[in-house]
RNA sequence: GGCCUUGUAGCUCAGUGGAUAGAGCAGCAGCCUUCUAAGCUGCGGGUCAUAGGUUCGAAUCCUAUCAAGGUCACCA
């Protein structure tokens, strides 16, 4: 990229002229803006020091030097500290000649064998996948693409909450009330039928508070001496004796849940390398504990819990083990870092985890340093903010739920109401219509949540549906989808799409802003990777598309008559076609041959 | 109360120290006998929460205040 090659040169030049050694944060090179002429700009207000002289002066000399240096600069022009620097017409036409039919235009070959670890989506076995699910799921299958292509070994892990009180609660509801109910005998998707064992369970629960305080019990004393919680917790222990009855019910509602999931993540487009179960990883912590109190890095206390204090990290104290031995939360996920770290050495460990646990994985960070895990700077919180709906948070006990399976139907529904409006299946068939949906309401989905930056919260509102025009996946696919049209056309007539005979033609103005915006695409995906962020790439393949669209309204491509630019246009056309595809696929997001 | 995050147009969001702060939606006005109008063009819309500070230059960095959210369990 020409970028490399001025700021190098940009440094000689401080050099040759004034004796400097410029760093790379004094190289500040943008983009021109579009209401001057230029490509790229240098902003000369750094060197201003060293070259003791003016702004203008400076930007004067530095742009003298470049034009007797680099052949590929045309020209320069100086506004304010501003140096503008025209790029010859030859560097972008040979650009566009040598990357118009990559296919991966930008992606980093393999570079580093210690694999990234991703975790994602490790959902709860009690209750069906919602939308804040679906926001994690997307952002962690999206990470890990946008990281593979970065030249990094992504393994993709999920780590299923199988194990614990929220299930148990689940199987003493369906034992008491089920009538031994199965997502055969109900038509309703596993998942689903066990969390409706699981609301029905917080339903009976409430109703026994409510009448324990009513009998005049203290309320924070009824809630742990309900009688089902306290059955709940007793099924709990006959799991942990491996109890064979309820081990049999667990494995049995278990099944019905991964089926459900199943069908989810298939329709959501999401999948893993590698799936544990916390059933089987929940013990992992404990001989780290018992390793860390004898190292003298944790304390025992006389009841047998063991803490660790964090006071000197600014933090507090924090349990690690409970005073019957067990395990808490942080002990399990000390547990499977450590297993993580052994299994595959990774470069990093990423979770992707909500913004709530910030507080948690700080503490697991420095609890393993305490250890002398050096390894524990490794670790990458990948915290992302809650989607809100326009009352508030999500509660699943108030019934405000946006399930993960109806709104991705809602989509589907919606885009094929669009469609049919907008008369664009006339020519379909039933199964091209039905992918096309697909494609589209997916489409719309994933692009209105990975837009937004993962550390904000977002706001999601059910009564407006989610939008098909403008700053949308749609808006995206479409403009594919019509590029596509035009390619199609081209062979049929028998048009050249290469580039090879034309590199002496002209290039108009939204040729070039298309090629540069083209030409943005690596540095983007850096970008993207580095701030682990896919909605870097999600506002940049907007652009790209409106780029395009100006283009292919402002120039006709098939009909020009000049067969240097047509094909120009066509193999601009053509680049376009595989960035877009490309940098929707780092999105996890499909796109449609027409739509 | 301690700590963390956020605050930009009516709404949803970009903008990682640089030029006159940008998109989309919503509103209004145009553009299909021409390669897909899920598109394109134009108009209106701003105390970048507030007040200080650092800097040649601040929406961006620092401090304080206000507002919203999160978190500080022998829960996960």
């Amino acid at each position: 990229m020409i970028e490399h090659i001025l700021i190098n040169k940009i440094k000689e030049a401080i050099l040759s002229l004034y004796q400097t050694e410029a760093t790379d944060s004094q190289v500040q090179l943008q983009n021109t803006r579009k209401e001057f002429e230029g490509d790229i700009t240098l902003v000369v207000f750094p060197f201003t020091k060293v070259s003791r002289k003016s702004p203008e002066a400076t930007a004067n000399e530095i742009g003298e030097f470049l034009m007797a240096s680099l052949p590929s600069v045309e020209s320069f022009n100086v506004i304010k500290g501003f140096l503008n620097i025209v790029i010859k017409k030859e560097y972008w036409l040979t650009f566009l000649s040598e990357n118009s039919e990559k296919q991966k235009f930008g992606f980093i070959a393999l570079n580093n064998d210690k694999p990234v670890v991703v975790e994602y989506s490790s959902p709860n076995t009690n209750k069906p996948l919602h939308l804040g699910h679906i926001r994690n799921n997307l952002l962690g299958f999206s990470l890990s693409r946008i990281l593979q292509a970065a030249g990094k070994n992504v393994v993709k892990v999920n780590l299923v909450n199988d194990r614990g009180i929220h299930i148990c609660k689940s199987m003493l509801a369906w034992q008491r009330w089920g009538n031994g109910e199965t997502p055969e005998s109900s038509g309703l998707k596993g998942d689903h039928l066990v969390g409706k064992y699981y609301v029905i369970f917080d339903k009976q629960y409430k109703e026994q508070i409510a009448a324990l305080v009513s009998e005049g019990v203290n309320p924070d004393d009824a809630v742990k001496k309900a009688p089902l919680i306290i059955e709940a917790q007793q099924i709990l222990q006959k799991w942990e004796a491996g109890d064979e009855e309820v081990i049999n019910l667990w494995k049995k509602m278990n099944g019905w849940v991964y089926d459900g999931f199943a069908v989810t993540y298939k329709t959501l487009g999401i999948e893993f390398d590698k799936t544990y179960y916390e059933s089987q990883t929940y013990l992992l912590g404990k001989e780290l504990v018992e390793k860390g109190v004898q190292q003298g890095a944790y304390h025992r206390r006389d009841d047998g819990s063991v803490w660790i204090d964090l006071s000197a990290e600014g933090l507090d104290e924090k349990l690690l083990l409970r005073s019957d031995g067990t395990s808490v939360y942080m002990t399990q996920d000390l547990g499977t870092a450590m297993q993580r770290y052994e299994t595959y050495n990774p470069e990093q460990l990423i979770y992707v985890v909500g913004n709530e646990q910030e507080y948690h994985f700080n503490v697991l960070k420095v609890v393993l340093k305490h250890l002398g895990c050096g390894w524990a700077d490794s670790i990458y919180h990948l915290s992302y903010g809650m989607v809100e709906l326009p009352e508030g948070k999500m509660k699943s006990r108030e019934g405000t739920v946006v399930d993960a399976d109806d709104l991705m139907q809602e989509m589907f529904d919606t885009s094929e109401a669009m469609a049919r409006e907008l008369g664009k299946i006339e020519t379909f068939d039933n199964e091209e219509a039905r992918n096309l949906y697909r494609t589209i309401g997916l489409g719309a989905l994933k692009y209105f949540m990975l837009k937004v930056d993962p550390k904000k919260n977002m706001l999601f509102n059910p009564s407006e549906s989610v939008d098909f025009n403008g700053n949308t996946g749609p808006f995206i696919q479409y403009t594919y989808a019509r590029i596509k049209s035009v390619l199609r056309k081209a062979e049929e007539a028998g048009y050249l799409v290469s580039m090879k005979d034309t590199e002496t033609g002209q290039l108009l103005s939204q040729e070039k802003e298309l090629l540069k915006k083209l030409h943005d695409f690596p540095a983007i995906l850096i970008q993207a990777a580095d701030m682990h962020s896919p909605a870097v790439v999600a506002n940049y393949a907007f652009e790209l598309a409106s780029e395009y669209n100006r283009f292919y309204h402002d120039l006709t491509i098939l009909k020009e008559e000049n067969t240097a630019s047509r094909s120009l246009r066509l193999s601009l056309s053509l680049f376009t076609a595989n960035v877009v595809s490309d940098t929707l696929w780092l999105l996890g997001i499909e796109v449609p041959e027409r739509m």
